[in-house]
RNA sequence: GGGCGAUUAGCUCAGUUGGUUAGAGCGCUACAUUGACACUGUAGAGGUCAGUGGUUCGAAUCCACUAUCGCCCA
């Protein structure tokens, strides 16, 4: 076998490819690289670092959103393992009781045959078979990503485990009285066929007709009332008519019958604050079956709720309409209105309406009797800890999201009228009272019979999801206590969408605190959301929405972590284009071939790895005998980790990725690694020549951990060619670079002016059309002692990046055939006889005193300014004092270069 | 109606507590192809930081209002 990591040096192009395959996630799996154990944090006292994968829904395949969530948990779980913490990421999948059911259900029917036929315990089977078969695909996607958990804890909600400390939490709240059994409106999906809690219902806007309806009143014949209404089928169910006790207009009325149209029944006209006297006609019809607002005002008059609408959504009544789709027969009414005489008009009108998430209909608001979670007593300790701090959200600004939601909750409607879940541990005893009870034979004890009956709904998946930090940990019920708990309870970041934040994070918050008396988490990240270039959100219909599998074939799943991140903003929406990805494959082309570069280099003074090794292991970047340049790039290393940790702590992921990007590319790879080959062409002594290599490598091996937990497979590849390293190995299990406050803050003002006169020279030539064969001779007058000795200690430097003759003059004459500049007070000129106009020198001289002149006229108000010199600091006056006397030198100098050209 | 966020180069976005002649990537222009890299290098063009007013010696940055867009909740 050929072990491609030990080679020397790197293959001639980057195949992400091959380093993807031989890196990839079941190499690590199988050695276990990404196992936390608590014995580590209890025993030998590392600190625990633990994220919580929110679960994945098991019917899903991976999206973009999946790559950024998962991609960022791996950042942060592979950054806190390489900083020494005893790095734990917790995964798994949740059963999706509605999604799942139907991708069953409709397998089912198109075998002809619907789960009634199978009965329930048959419909399971198959639904366990479905999930065997194609439940791991989005675990097998996510792997593709390079995402370093635990997979040995892979949780799946309706577990054993998991499904024990379900039945034991509803117990518990049951018990403690947080659970009830009411009759309610609630959200009905009617394609479902099951209650909906008011997170899972999607608020949409829709164009409706408003309905003015009259109602001819039975004292006062000829006389009508008239309402208006968006869902006129449903004046079938009127019970009353409400108007506010304010409202002139009806004052008379109040107490009066009025004769539903169509149905014939007479209704009482009612009172009640409710109403709102600026809508429609300021009066409302009452149908407490079928609005929740409805259900309440008739609650206080004591009016019976009559339905007409069935839980397929067709309608029940006896007036002609039973059988009919509520939407047809809400056409049809308008119809029948019109002839009986009982329209009045129609308008366009433009409102809410609420529809199923998964199913994507009309809600219907529907009466029925259902579980509730009491959430008022929940709420007020998962307000405070957020308040507190105790958990902080990033960005802060989704604190007042949570706020306004706890300060304004409602109960939590938990029973769904479905098979696939959690079934609801509650038996009814011939006599319909309720024993909730953890088995049957629990509850026939409690009951005293055995002629109990299980209550046929399951629960809400997301009742499984908020014990998730509990339930991944081993937790099963209030007395659990386990090592795992004790190591990585509670967890630390957690790392989600904010459409979530109610439905999920903020239950999660509860049920720590009621639980296990101590929140789930300390951090949540929310992510951005995904968008397409033209700021359209990601759907199937519009076939918008790339497929990452694809995008990581293409273009590398490195290059898609990276760019992901890169343009992700904190808080804000992303736009994603596929041909963004360019960015990262760039990048990682640019990491691979600057590597290979220096191994290249490395290969020219080392025998080999062992040859290498044998002074690397113990190089000490300070005992170096620096260039310049060395000097000036391990400042900025260290500068780069000082605000890279920074980042880190304060959750600025995109910053830390630019961080790295700049660095590596602007200043390692456009000026170090250049400067590198100048001064290993010129005549170092071997030994300079091997501790100058050995910084290179050091610096590219800082940098490569720091892009690891963005970028783990092109690092990893590139980390095991460093040294000679085994495939056991990994740069993620190696410990991050800390940053040198001493060496970041080391003046490199040598090379900044190095730099300055290359680049200056460099727009010269190119100014002024200088061929690329041309060694143009160059003039330079330092302005100072101190630069003269930096110039004239890197002339060679100068030479080799300006591809140019420099030369250090004293004469005061300036050349006359040459162009000139004044970087920080050196003059500079390139002499470029024959070549130059003097036109064009003049032209171009001239502007850039226009340039500077209009700038020391602002230096010189701003000083000559009271205010700013009595109020600013004095550093910063020094400062403007400092720009002010250069920019005066640079005009002065130019100037006079004007001169020698106008002479 | 209430809340949150956004508005900076042609496009997508940085700009950390107010002190720069406002930055990057892509795109564009010119030049360069035998020694890491054209998935590249070098140089360059391109912005009155949405508008108005205010605070301040000083505002892209803080405040108020306006406009446009987006999200959440009624």
């Amino acid at each position: 076998m050929t072990d491609h990591s030990a080679a020397f040096n790197l293959e001639k192009s980057y195949n992400h490819h091959d380093v993807e395959e031989r890196w990839r996630s079941s190499h690590w799996e199988a050695l276990g690289s990404f196992h936390a154990e608590s014995s580590r944090v209890q025993e030998d006292g590392k600190s625990p670092y633990t994220v919580l994968m929110p679960p994945p829904n098991v019917t899903g395949s991976l999206t973009l959103g999946h790559v950024l969530n998962h991609t960022l948990q791996d950042i942060f779980i592979r950054y806190n393992r390489m900083t020494g913490k005893e790095a734990l990421w917790l995964p798994g999948t949740d059963h999706a009781g509605i999604a799942t059911q139907t991708v069953v259900e409709r397998k089912l029917r198109n075998e002809g045959i619907t789960r009634h036929d199978l009965g329930r315990r048959e419909f399971l089977g198959q639904v366990w078979q479905w999930r065997e078969e194609y439940g791991g695909l989005i675990l097998k996607q996510l792997r593709r990503l390079g995402i370093s958990c635990d997979w040995r804890r892979n949780l799946f909600t309706m577990d054993e485990s998991a499904s024990e400390a379900v039945i034991n939490a509803f117990i518990t709240l049951y018990r403690d009285g947080l659970i009830y059994r009411g009759t309610r409106i609630i959200n009905w999906c009617p394609v479902s066929q099951t209650a909906l809690s008011d997170e899972e219902v999607i608020m949409k806007s829709r164009k409706d007709q408003l309905v003015y309806v009259q109602y001819a009143l039975v004292s006062h014949p000829g006389r009508f009332i008239t309402i208006a209404t968006v869902r006129p089928e449903t004046i079938l169910a009127d019970v009353a008519i409400a108007v506010n006790p304010r409202d002139p207009r009806y004052s008379d009325l109040v107490g009066e019958l009025a004769v539903v149209p169509v149905a014939g029944r007479y209704i009482p006209i009612i009172a009640d604050d409710y109403v709102d006297l600026e809508f429609g006609t300021g009066a409302l019809k009452i149908t407490p079956a079928h609005d929740a607002n409805d259900y309440e005002v008739a609650k206080r008059h004591n009016l019976q709720a009559i339905s007409v609408v069935g839980k397929d959504g067709r309608m029940t009544d006896e007036y002609g309409y039973g059988g009919m789709d509520r939407f047809d027969a809400r056409r049809k009414i308008l119809v029948d209105l019109e002839e009986l005489g009982n329209l009045v008009r129609v308008e366009e009108y433009e409102h809410n309406v609420g529809y199923s998430e998964r199913a994507d209909v009309v809600v219907e608001p529907y009466l029925s009797e259902q579980w509730f979670v009491r959430m008022a007593p929940l709420a007020e300790r998962a307000l405070q800890v957020v308040n507190d701090g105790e958990i902080r959200f990033h960005p802060p600004h989704w604190i007042n999201t949570y706020r306004h939601w706890m300060g304004n909750i409602r109960d939590w409607c938990i029973s769904r009228q479905l098979w696939w879940g959690h079934r609801i541990p509650a038996w009814y005893d011939p006599e319909g009272k309720v024993w909730v009870a953890a088995t049957y034979d629990e509850a026939c004890h409690l009951a005293g019979t055995d002629k109990l009956v299980q209550d046929d709904d399951v629960l809400d998946t997301w009742f499984s999801s908020w014990l998730w930090p509990l339930t991944t940990l081993g937790w099963t019920d209030k007395h659990s206590d386990n090592d795992d708990l004790r190591a990585f309870y509670p967890t630390d970041t957690l790392v989600t969408g904010p459409d979530i934040i109610f439905f999920w994070v903020a239950r999660m918050i509860m049920a720590g605190l009621y639980f296990k008396g101590n929140v789930p988490f300390r951090d949540v990240y929310f992510t951005s959301i995904i968008r397409d270039m033209k700021g359209r959100k990601l759907s199937k219909s519009l076939g918008n929405s790339p497929d990452p599998l694809k995008v990581m074939d293409t273009y590398g799943t490195d290059a898609l972590r990276f760019t992901i991140i890169y343009i992700a903003p904190l808080g804000q929406d992303v736009l994603f284009g596929e041909e963004k990805c360019e960015l990262g494959r760039n990048f990682a082309t640019k990491i691979w071939n600057a590597s290979r570069l220096v191994f290249m280099l490395r290969e020219k003074y080392f025998a080999d790895h062992e040859d290498f090794a044998a002074l690397y292991r113990d190089f000490d970047p300070r005992s170096v005998t620096f260039d310049l340049a060395g000097k000036w790039l391990l400042a900025g290393y260290h500068t780069m980790l000082e605000r890279y940790h920074t980042a880190f702590s304060q959750f600025r992921i995109n910053d830390i990725v630019r961080l790295v990007y700049d660095f590596f590319w602007g200043d390692y790879c456009d000026w170090y690694l250049e400067t590198l080959k100048v001064r290993l062409s010129g005549d170092l002594s071997i030994e300079e020549a091997r501790e100058t290599l050995c910084l290179a490598v050091y610096m590219l091996e800082g940098t490569l951990k720091a892009l690891h937990p963005v970028m783990p497979f092109i690092t990893d590849e590139i980390w095991h060619h460093v040294l000679s390293r085994s495939e056991e190995e990994s740069i993620a299990l190696s410990p991050m670079p800390v940053a040198d406050t001493e060496l970041s803050g080391t003046d490199v003002g040598g090379f900044l002016l190095i730099q300055k006169l290359v680049t200056e020279v460099r727009s010269l030539r190119s100014l002024f059309g200088v061929a690329h064969n041309i060694e143009a001779a160059v003039l330079l007058r330092p302005g100072n002692e101190a630069d003269r000795l930096v110039v004239e200690a890197n002339l060679s430097l100068l030479a080799a990046l300006g591809h140019c003759l420099p030369q250090i003059t004293t004469e005061t004459e300036r050349p006359r055939h040459a162009a000139g500049s004044v970087v920080e007070g050196n003059e500079l000129f390139v002499l470029l006889e024959g070549l130059i106009s003097f036109d064009k020198e003049r032209a171009r001289l001239q502007k850039e005193i226009d340039n500077i002149s209009s700038y020391v006229a602002s230096l010189r108000k701003k000083l000559a300014n009271r205010g700013f010199v009595d109020n600013a600091h004095a550093d910063v006056i020094a400062k403007e004092r400092e720009k002010l006397r250069e920019a005066e030198d640079s005009l002065e100098k130019l100037n006079s270069n004007l001169d020698v050209l106008s002479d």
